[in-house]
DNA sequence: CTTGGAAAGTCAACAAGGCTGACGTAAAAT
DNA sequence: ATTTTACGTCAGCCTTGTTGACTTTCCAAG
């Protein structure tokens, strides 16, 4: 079976944050922290009639000004046409800019508005506020673990999409694609 | 505005890791480690044509049997309407067992039947495999780390409801209550 | 040059799982 | 006796995921 709960170390170590009650604890605070991580953004989202996915792609045109629509998807991790629902809410809103690529005409490279650059100031500094607290309150060292932690935790796959993200170019994107 | 980034420290600390930039690795990181965290049971799930929702409940019933319905609610933070057509799922399906409550006879106590069990278990074998190899992987201070960081992210609400759990009484709530 | 496929994006329709509101019933509490 | 609590249920709505079936555009091979 799987329970090798509290398995005497080989290396040495003590591996007693291995146990399966301390991996179960760590489980269920990844999901009420989640919420939590959430919760701000989502009332404020309610009140501009959007919701998370809508967050998630501001959140990343706003990292990352001048992406394609597939780049985009490929972050996001959802289909073309779940995405797509999203953003021409956000184009119709004036939110989100989509200029079609000079070079590739198929593509569409996506920009925040200076309307939707308010929305996201807003959304990200609620976030930010949480997570600023919560690093300030566990301090340098825990906030290096968690970061550690979390990167184990990802496939391969997404750790080197998080890379790539972590970053941030900002801007290069434009360049190289010849936008205006 | 928000961007207090590279403050200089009023107690002499670093404050570097309180960088906007920090942060905001710090929010894409919780993004992608939640995805991948809820990727390995999620396909299971839908072998089974279940969601997420059914993976909660069977979750929290399993930590604590004997649970009523409106603890259950509680812990998940949905609405019973929305839990309830979940519950009724597992209930048709042999999984979960509702036993009316001796004392209290408007209460419906919660168990997981051995068919219930044994989905748990592939459940939370694949999930505490990933975090098994996470945790192994950024060692036990790292953990500790993580872990303060996440219940600091929580709310006071979500830090106690986290908390209560956390304990795992395990059987003594259906002995509380006076169930069998 | 044309033609066929791949890539980017759009429209339509469906499902899961949230939500609110209204109602019913039994049991407990006052 | 009345009110409150715990639970279930019906009806309907919204968001956000899905698949399937198209265009349009680009590029490469014949």
């Amino acid at each position: 079976m799987a329970g090798n709960s509290t398995a005497a170390a080989p290396g040495g170590e003590s591996l007693l944050f291995l146990t399966d009650e301390q991996l179960r604890n760590g489980i269920e605070a990844m999901f009420f922290a989640y919420r939590a991580f959430t919760a701000d953004p989502d009332m404020i989202l309610a009140a501009h009639d959007y919701g998370r996915a809508h967050h998630r792609a501001i959140h990343f045109i706003n990292r990352q000004p001048g992406l394609t629509v597939s780049a985009l998807l490929a972050l996001l991790g959802v289909t073309k046409q779940s995405l797509n629902r999203v953003l021409r809410a956000l184009v119709e809103d004036g939110l989100v800019e989509a200029r079609v690529g000079r070079q590739d005409k198929r593509a569409r490279h996506l920009y925040l508005t200076p309307a939707g650059q308010a929305l996201e100031r807003e959304l990200s500094d609620a976030q930010r506020a949480r997570m600023r607290a919560a690093y300030r309150a566990a301090g340098p060292q825990a906030v290096a673990g968690f970061r550690q932690v979390l990167e184990a935790i990802m496939d391969t796959d997404l750790r080197q999409t998080y890379q790539s993200v972590k970053g941030a170019p900002a801007r290069s994107l434009s360049e190289r694609e010849g936008q205006a």
